[in-house]
RNA sequence: GGGCGCGUAGCUCAGCUGGGAGAGCAUCGGCCUUACAAGCCGAGGGUCACAGGUUCGAGCCCUGUCGCGCCCACCA
């Protein structure tokens, strides 16, 4: 071997630490989570230095637990963090938990269902205590499993949708937007959920297609003429009809508009009415009109000022506005007789399948009833308008295609429904009095009527939509409606980081309230990332059973390597499709950073010389140096413009292919060797490496680097923290930029692949002896590799080299060209020509190949005369030396071919 | 119906302002070389969906077609 063995182990040194063979990241990730936590490390200082940098987290549910959604989401948020607090900024990260009304509720009602009670059993007050019960119990399950993420959120400053805080938050804004006359109370028809019980807003509504019929009906004209058909989906309701409308356009049936028809099985009359609405296409051109249970007839209704009749009560059945024989019936029930009596009466026209989209609910997915009642509602027009004139000047959304989803919805915004007739949730801060009907709006609960002065005042039942509480999350967070150093410090925050299935009910309701009641946008930038699919893109879900669980991923791999693996697919605009393959691959990734650093372990003493990085002339450390600036620089651009995938790609590839494969490799001799001037340098510049590409990778992969900084030994007086965490970026060292090490670097290791290439390909065994021989084209480069000799040999595994202007190789010679400089391998007695010789013809085919294009190109008198002068130019350069290698290539070939006979 | 995104190697995906097609995994061959076999060294593999256009030059820009996916609004 051309260098000396490593030290053996144990010798006079004193003991070090031994890192173990392979990485175990369970212990470790655990250790400094909870180190983190208790030393509060992620707790900033309001009044402390550093510009501000602020994230709230979006809210979990407290029901929730954590999915691979959350996971990216708590990735992305914690790179941005860590890296923010590199960059010496001020950091705040707020943790927090959404109460999430129907879903927590629905959980508790589950459970009491077990011991066979309903909430009607508990009452209001025993119930709600029951849901805090159950929250404070296992509520929190979702934290831990953030904490297990990494994610170095404030834990002093976590907060919940529905704490006293937030309430008193909740209270103020509904009593102020209610005084500004921006929440009123009303009649409207609402998406209603027979089985949860509540008002759902439209955008809490799914729709899934279903197959359906369409009943023609005949409905006779009250003066006898004849009928009209109408076509109906649902039969049921034509019991609540009110009005018959025909498209006024419509030469068919416009001659009716102004009569009267006969509302079978009722017998009530009904108005015909023209209106636009109605396709002339669809059915039979003739709309039944029922205001209480379709929104569409909903506002023909109101167009037309007609009755709204409720036939359907708050659970779905029958009410006593309908005939008598129907009371009491579901709809389902209801639609069968309907359409028996019907058919009796030979009122029954044809039916057609018809398939049509059926709403239902988001949490239960039952058929949403529209249904007409008094409801809450915040008159969206005025704060939309504010918040779309928000983007993208003041806040800008990422990727920003996202832009125009956000102006469409805030476009055709409609008035939001609030109140939800649950118990779990903030209760309307309103009551009536008993006595002269006053309505009370106030922040504090009133113990008397402000009108009348009775003290029978009864608080409204419902409570407020979730989202109500979440619209306020990034200043309810910070203390608001208190003055908080908090809020003059961190608000407005800096990005906020969630999914686009909350855009709508969530970001821009956020941008509407922090406008409205900040004054100000609650985030200058919005990053909306991708969705996490499985292999085959579906949505996971749990009824697919294509659920990959973030926490058996962290146990089977460690959370270091789920987070890289997310952060390696979060390029914008892309749903990531995750398989546990990949996570597995970036395990071995991260492995192979714990060898490295073992290596270095191995090889650096317990104090770091004190030595200048510039003080190593060699190659290796001149070009390692290089390549580190331009990691750091990369880095942090891709961070700042949210190209996540590219912090994790360059680290990847400088870590793996350049720091691991060559750098280290190369630096052995020097390692092991006995200069020690050479050695000391080579170890301050292997330290210095190591140890800012661990703060670079630690944003990503915060566990195993902070364990590795741990172990790293240092330079005297090195005195920076033991918490990595903590540390700054990198400085910049403009001075170790250096072109000519690339230069060399690409000489050097085009000469080792080009060696390595003929010993392999031709199936020379490793253990073969061989000699290289080069001869050179410049003094340049005679006097790199001639630097380089010895490594040259390791590393292509060469017993001799000889270099030089005049070396001639044997005829049987495997042969190769780097940058002009010929490479021999003298291969008598090795291997047969043959297998060289096909090589060769492969090898100069490829090249002839490329050199038919750029050739081409440069024959092209519109690239020669219009492409910039330096591509022409550079073109040119290329095909002189792809010229030079194949001439040379060719005269190597015809000297093996006159050995072969 | 309106809007958006995506079709690049067998698979999953990069490819930022247009200038000689990349990675990981998988496959094939060779290696237990002393940090790492969770590893090392090499190899094969692509009409960048299709058709036009702009340009000296297109994976990238424009138009259209086909295919896949999503969102919004929904025809009773």
């Amino acid at each position: 071997f051309p260098f000396p063995l490593p030290p053996a182990a144990g010798g006079t040194d004193m003991a070090r630490k031994e890192l173990a063979k392979a990485y175990e990241p369970w212990d470790v990730e655990e250790k400094w989570e909870t180190h983190w936590e208790q030393n509060q490390t992620f707790t900033p200082n309001p009044d402390g230095p550093g510009e501000a940098y602020s994230i709230v987290i979006p809210p979990p549910n407290v029901t929730g637990v954590l999915h691979m959604g959350h996971a990216l989401n708590l990735t992305l948020q914690d790179i941005l963090c860590r890296f923010s607090r590199q960059q010496g900024k001020n950091v705040l990260w707020v943790p927090g938990t959404d109460h999430a009304g129907i879903a927590t509720q629905n959980v508790v009602e589950r459970q009491l269902k077990e011991e066979g009670l309903t909430r009607d059993d508990l009452g209001r007050e025993k119930f709600i205590e029951r849901v805090w019960e159950w929250k404070k119990e296992k509520g929190d399950h979702i934290l831990s499993q953030i904490r297990r993420m990494g994610a170095s959120v404030d834990w002093t400053r976590e907060c919940f949708t529905f704490d006293d805080q937030r309430a008193k938050a909740v209270r103020e804004v509904f009593v102020s937007l209610f005084e500004q006359g921006l929440i009123y109370k009303g009649d409207y028809i609402i998406n209603w959920c027979n089985r949860c019980h509540t008002a759902l807003a439209d955008d809490e509504v799914e729709h899934e297609a279903k197959p359906g019929k369409l009943h023609h009906v005949k409905y006779p004209l009250a003066d006898g003429s004849g009928h009209l058909i109408v076509a109906t989906t649902r039969p049921e309701t034509m019991l609540a009809d009110s009005a018959i409308a025909v498209n006024p356009e419509d030469e068919r049936f416009n001659k009716y508009i102004g009569k009267t028809a006969i509302l079978p099985l009722v017998g009530r009359e009904l108005p015909i009415i023209g209106d636009s609405y109605v396709d002339v296409e669809f059915g039979t051109g003739c709309l039944k009109v029922t205001p209480a249970h379709d929104m569409n007839d909903w506002e023909i209704g109101r167009r037309h000022n007609l009755e709204v009749i409720s036939i359907l009560d708050e659970k779905g059945f029958v009410n006593e506005n309908a005939p008598e024989k129907y009371r009491g019936l579901s709809v389902t029930e209801a639609r069968k007789l309907v359409l028996e009596d019907l058919d009796a009466e030979g009122l029954l026209g044809e039916i057609v399948d018809h398939d049509h989209s059926v709403g239902v609910c988001y949490r239960c997915k039952s058929t949403i009833e529209p249904h007409v009642s008094t409801q809450w509602f915040v008159s969206m027009k005025p704060l939309a308008e504010k918040a779309r004139a928000a983007v993208p000047d003041k806040t800008q959304i990422f990727p920003e295609h996202w832009t125009k989803t956000y102006y469409q919805w805030l476009d055709e915004i409609r008035d939001w429904c609030i109140s939800r007739q649950i118990w779990w949730g903030h209760r309307i801060p309103a009551w009536t009095c008993e006595a002269c009907g006053e309505l009370i709006v106030s922040k504090d609960d009133p113990t008397v009527c402000t009108k009348c002065g009775s003290s029978k005042l009864v608080q409204d039942e419902d409570v407020l939509d979730t989202w109500f509480s979440s619209a306020l999350w990034p200043f309810s967070t910070m203390g608001w409606p208190d003055d908080t150093r908090e809020l003059a410090k961190y608000y407005p925050t800096s990005c906020l980081v969630t999914g686009f299935d909350i855009l709508f009910f969530w970001v821009a309701r956020m941008m509407m309230m922090g406008l409205q009641f900040m004054e100000e946008i609650p985030f200058k930038h919005v990053y909306i990332h991708a969705l996490v699919r499985d292999e085959q893109g579906k949505k996971m879900s749990k009824s697919t059973g294509n659920v990959i669980d973030p926490l058996d991923m962290i146990g089977k791999y460690g959370a270091d390597a789920l987070r890289f693996t997310l952060t390696s697919f979060a390029a914008m605009g892309r749903d990531i499709k995750l398989s546990e393959q990949r996570i597995e691959g970036y395990k071995h990734f991260m492995n192979k950073v714990w060898n490295a650093t073992r290596f270095a372990m191995m090889n650096l003493p317990d104090e770091i010389p004190d030595a200048d990085v510039h003080a190593a002339s060699d190659l290796a450390n001149r070009w390692i140096l290089h390549r580190l600036e331009e990691v750091k620089a990369s880095i942090a651009s891709a961070t700042d413009e949210y190209r996540f995938n590219e912090i994790a790609q360059t680290l990847y590839k400088f870590i793996w292919s350049e720091f691991c494969d060559w750098y280290l490799e190369m630096i052995k001799p020097a390692l092991y060797g006995e200069d020690e001037q050479a050695k000391a340098a080579t170890q301050r510049v292997l330290w210095t490496v190591l140890s800012e590409t661990m703060i670079l990778l630690h944003p990503v992969t915060p566990f195993i680097t902070q364990e590795i900084w741990n172990v790293l030994p240092r330079p005297a007086g090195d005195e920076r923290s033991e918490d990595i965490a903590t540390l700054p970026y990198p400085e910049k060292r403009p001075d170790c930029l250096d072109d000519k090490a690339v230069a060399e670097m690409e000489l050097f290791m085009g000469v080792v692949s080009g060696t390595r290439n003929i010993r392999t390909e031709l199936l020379i065994e490793p253990a073969k002896k061989l000699d290289l021989l080069i001869r050179t084209v410049s003094d340049a480069d005679k006097a790199v590799l001639e630097a380089n000799l010895g490594l040259i040999q390791s590393l292509a595994r060469i017993e001799n080299v000889t270099i030089g202007p005049d070396v001639k190789g044997p005829k049987a010679s495997g042969a190769a060209v780097v940058q002009g400089n010929e490479l021999s391998v003298p291969l008598e007695g090795v291997v047969d020509f043959d297998a060289e010789l096909a090589r060769l013809d492969k090898n100069l085919g490829k090249l002839e190949k490329t050199m038919k294009g750029v050739a081409g190109k440069l024959k092209n008198p519109g690239f020669v005369n219009n492409a910039p002068a330096e591509v022409v130019e550079g073109e040119k350069r290329k095909l002189a030396e792809m010229e030079e290698e194949k001439t040379k290539l060719t005269q190597l070939k015809a000297r093996l071919e006159s050995v072969m006979g």
